[in-house]
DNA sequence: AAGTGATGCAACCGCACCCGT
DNA sequence: TACGGGTGCGGTTGCATCACT
C-alpha cells in the first residue's frame, strides 16, 4: 500500500512509518509542538527529513484526523464545495471538519470524480469543476471561495496557518497551533478545557527556551526536564489524548 | 493457483507564498 | 526592496491489495 522504508543517500529515512516513529513524532509534537518542521525531526530522535514528519503530523497523527469511510453527507459536501472552489483541498478539508486535504484529494480522485462526471454528464450541466480544468477552477475559487466559506472573514485569517482563537489557545508553541480549521466541535470543547489544564499545568513550558533531549523512552516518551515534571504531567497527557475524538 | 490489470492511499516532490531580516 | 528560510498546497508516484481471467 505504501512506499517500503528505505534510507536516500543523506541518511535520511523515507518511505512508510513505524509505530515506533508515529510514537516519537506524537509525543514529541504533543510535548514541544512544531516549533520548526525542519530542525524538530532531529530533536525527536527520527531520522526524517522535516517535510515528512509534517506531512506525517498533519495527515495521520494530529488529533482530531477521522479515517474510515465517508458517508453519504460528506460525499455531497465535497462535490458541492468541489464545485465552489475546485481543486482547493485544503479549503474543502477546512470545512469537513477532521479530513485531511490528502485524505480529501484521494478520496476525490479515486471515488467522487467519477460520480460528479456522471452527474454532470446526466444533467448536461456546464463542467465547472473538472479535474483539468484547474484555471477554470482556480478563477472561480479566487472570485468565491472566501464568500462561499468565510464571507466575515479576512482569507488570511482562515487558513491553516491561522492560529487559534483566543477561547482556545494560549501558548506560542501550542501543539494544535495551526489545526483550528479542522478542528470538530467535540474537538473544540477538549482544546479549551483539557489543553488549557495541560498547558496550565505546565507553566510558561511552551514559551521557555527549548531544551533538546533525544532520550526518547518507548514506555514514557521523551524523559523529564527540568522545566517540566513529567511524571506529574504525562498521565494528564494521557488523560488528554483519551479524550481524543477515536480514542 | 497463477498471472495481470485496476484500485486505493500514504508518502514524496516541486512550487508558491509568507515572514523576518 | 531584496533575499532567504520555513511552511503549506496541489499534483504525482510507488506499491500493496483487490478483482478478474
Amino acid at each position: 500500500m505504501v512506499r517500503a522504508p528505505f534510507f536516500d543517500k543523506s541518511g535520511l529515512k523515507r518511505g512508510a512509518w513505524s509505530p515506533e516513529e508515529d510514537e516519537k513524532l506524537r509525543a514529541y509534537v504533543l510535548r514541544y509542538g512544531h516549533w520548526n518542521w525542519r530542525k524538530l525531526p532531529k530533536f525527536a530522535g527520527l531520522s526524517r527529513c522535516g517535510k515528512s514528519c509534517r506531512l506525517r503530523w498533519m495527515n495521520y497523527l494530529r488529533p482530531g484526523v477521522k479515517h474510515g469511510s465517508y458517508s453519504q453527507q460528506e460525499d455531497d459536501l465535497i462535490m458541492k464545495w468541489h464545485q465552489d472552489v475546485g481543486n482547493k483541498w485544503s479549503l474543502i478539508a477546512a470545512k469537513l471538519q477532521g479530513r485531511t486535504d490528502n485524505e480529501i484529494k484521494n478520496y476525490w480522485h479515486s471515488h467522487l470524480k467519477k460520480i460528479a462526471k456522471n452527474k454532470q454528464n446526466a444533467s448536461g450541466l456546464k463542467k465547472v469543476a473538472s479535474e483539468t480544468s484547474q484555471s477554470d477552477a482556480r478563477e472561480n475559487a479566487e472570485t468565491h471561495e472566501a464568500q462561499v466559506f468565510f464571507p466575515n472573514s479576512p482569507s488570511h485569517l482562515i487558513l491553516e496557518s491561522s492560529p487559534l482563537s483566543p477561547e482556545t489557545y494560549s501558548g506560542k508553541f501550542s501543539p494544535i497551533t495551526s489545526d483550528s480549521a479542522h478542528v470538530t466541535p467535540q474537538d473544540q470543547s477538549w482544546s479549551a478545557e483539557s489543553f488549557r489544564s495541560f498547558e496550565e499545568s505546565l507553566g510558561d513550558f511552551w514559551t521557555e527556551p527549548f531544551v533538546a533531549d533525544s532520550t526518547y523512552n518507548q514506555d514514557v516518551g521523551f524523559m523529564p526536564l527540568s522545566v517540566f515534571d513529567y511524571d506529574d504531567n504525562v498521565e494528564l497527557l494521557y488523560q488528554v489524548m483519551q479524550e481524543l475524538p477515536g480514542n
